[in-house]
DNA sequence: ACTTGACTTAGACAAAGTCCATCGTAGGAT
DNA sequence: ATCCTACGATGGACTTTGTCTAAGTCAAGT
């Protein structure tokens, strides 16, 4: 993620402590974290950095197409890194751990031009849900 | 949904205006209404209506499996009567207009064993965006 | 009609997110 | 190296959506 850094200075970003530390935190594989989550723990990098800049930095991230907002309960969005491979989710339904996984075939293909009233559809957010194996027990 | 009172009574609940005004509300085809405007359409009916009654009632009719909750955008989450039918949703990113739609095939299908991670899957809950008609001009 | 437990109500509370006035600083200009 | 200033950061008020509770009300069985 350090070439996303180089991206954002690119696009005429002024580089600030407080977006450094977002975009670390933001690093890695499998991460769904909420805004709150991501304000925790760029508050142990960064003791003074406020939530407000926190939603703009991430807010930013997800207009320049570099993190995905996913909303996969009903509870606060998450915020994922992982923007540059289509992926859905997979959800378990009793202690809230999320996956990404890739479902063959393409789900726009599913819905048929008499089921599109019209519209021009350009996307599709799919979420699975269920019970992970270390919740069935 | 005059059969739905009946169901419920059934059921054993006790029959009060406000819940017959919540059912009477959400009557309909496409209706996909946040629990702010079901409290605001009750109101025009019954206007001592309660916030707190209508958000009971329709948690109440959710568990029943009479009304589905679907939460098409990240805002308020949405009720709808068309819960007998299986279907999916297509959403206008720009006018937020809501259509029922029903996708060949079963998108559970789509996937694979190898792609579950051991997860029981049981549902799964899609959403298409993008222009309508209207929007498109 | 009486009784009673289920239902409703208003308002306090909470979580998630937005907005704003003000302050601070990154990075270009000198 | 220092200065400038527009862009970014901050704290806190505010909004939206939803939950909870204590007290009052009423549907329905007797
Ligand atoms: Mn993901
Ligand atoms: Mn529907
Ligand atoms: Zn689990
Ligand atoms: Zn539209």
């Amino acid at each position: 993620m350090s070439d996303l850094l180089e991206r954002l200075r690119g696009r005429g970003w002024r580089m600030t402590a407080q977006r450094r530390v977002v975009a670390e935190v933001l690093d890695g594989e499998h991460v769904h974290l909420t805004a709150d989550e991501v304000h925790a723990r760029a508050t142990l990098r960064l003791p003074e950095i406020s939530r407000a800049t926190v939603y703009n930095t991430l807010g930013e991230l997800v207009s320049l197409g570099e993190v995905l907002e996913v909303a996969t309960d009903r509870r606060a969005k998450r915020y994922d890194p992982n923007a540059h491979r289509p992926h859905q989710h997979l959800v378990c339904a009793q202690c809230g751990a999320i996956r990404d996984v890739h479902p063959s075939g393409n789900p726009l293909a599913d819905l048929p031009d008499s089921e599109r009233f019209g519209f021009t559809v350009s996307d599709v957010e799919v979420t699975y849900r269920g019970i992970c194996p270390a919740c069935a027990g």
